[in-house]
DNA sequence: TTATATTCATTAGTACTCTAATAATTAGAG
DNA sequence: CTCTAATTATTAGAGTACTAATGAATATAA
């Protein structure tokens, strides 16, 4: 029967959401959620300042979204808006020092959390899951 | 390198994500998230009529969050709450005919998208996967 | 070049989630 | 019985996400 189908589902809806709160916890006394922090990282680790609408397409959110964790984001001193000189329709995300700083900090702290979670996990397994997971993300996101 | 624990992590998320607003997309003639229908579920499936806080510990949410998802499913006329007898403080979630409904309706589509995107997963690798996530769930969940 | 279409950022409204604080009630200790 | 603990539901405020509509700017077609 479907019983395999409806526990894998449920496993990887509860999984997901259990590590990601789990995260959240760890990381609160940084002061930073991990929307945040995903939206710092992925500003940092693009080439040059990308816009907000690059922004949203990389963390796969809308652009409305975007605006608004922009505007938290600045407010916080993380980031800044710098109108592009080529399309005054567009604002780049440049990262501040205290921006830059800070994403040094989470990201240690998120790959020492995935290292403990998935140390005593068999690394052939691992990459078996991985694998599938990656498959099943194929899928959804195949034309319909 | 954590290179693979980096990229499980990521697929984890990604997938659990994009099942999510495939599935809700999918749902919304119906006129449900599935956060709600989540709730639902839980309340058609238990034997007798939940406490909010029966339900909440269930869905894994806060009890706050399941007060403003209750105020919403009663505003849709899919549960009323019915004040304990023997409990003062409780309020039981009971489903309307709507909710009884709108269960069955929602339970078929999501049986029928879950077996759509697993159909050409093999089960051996399927329940190695599901085996995995739960064995992740369970560590992450184990106390600190 | 002018008209149309597309893109970017924004606003407004809604849904779902959290934490922290509170009132009412119940359970337990003395 | 009374004082204290814990539990239940609630409110308030904030973060994160969506859709739909809008203005401004750019790109494309005629």
């Amino acid at each position: 029967m479907s019983d395999l189908e409806e526990r894998f589902s449920g496993a990887l809806h509860n999984t997901s959401r259990a590590w990601r709160q789990a995260l959240d916890r760890r990381l609160k006394f940084l002061g930073v959620s991990q929307a945040s922090w995903m939206t710092i990282a992925v500003a940092a680790k693009a080439k040059g300042p990308l816009s907000q609408s690059e922004l949203a397409q990389r963390l796969d959110v809308e652009g409305a979204t975007m605006v608004a964790m922009v505007d938290r984001l600045v407010k916080a001193g993380l980031v800044v808006r710098e109108p592009s000189l080529t399309d005054r329709r567009v604002k780049r995300v440049v990262l501040t020092p205290a921006g830059d700083l800070l994403y040094d900090r989470v990201r240690t702290e998120a790959a020492a959390f995935r290292k403990e979670l998935l140390d005593g996990i068999d690394p052939k397994k691992l990459l078996a899951a991985t694998e599938l997971l990656e498959n099943l993300q194929g899928i959804i996101d195949a034309p319909p």
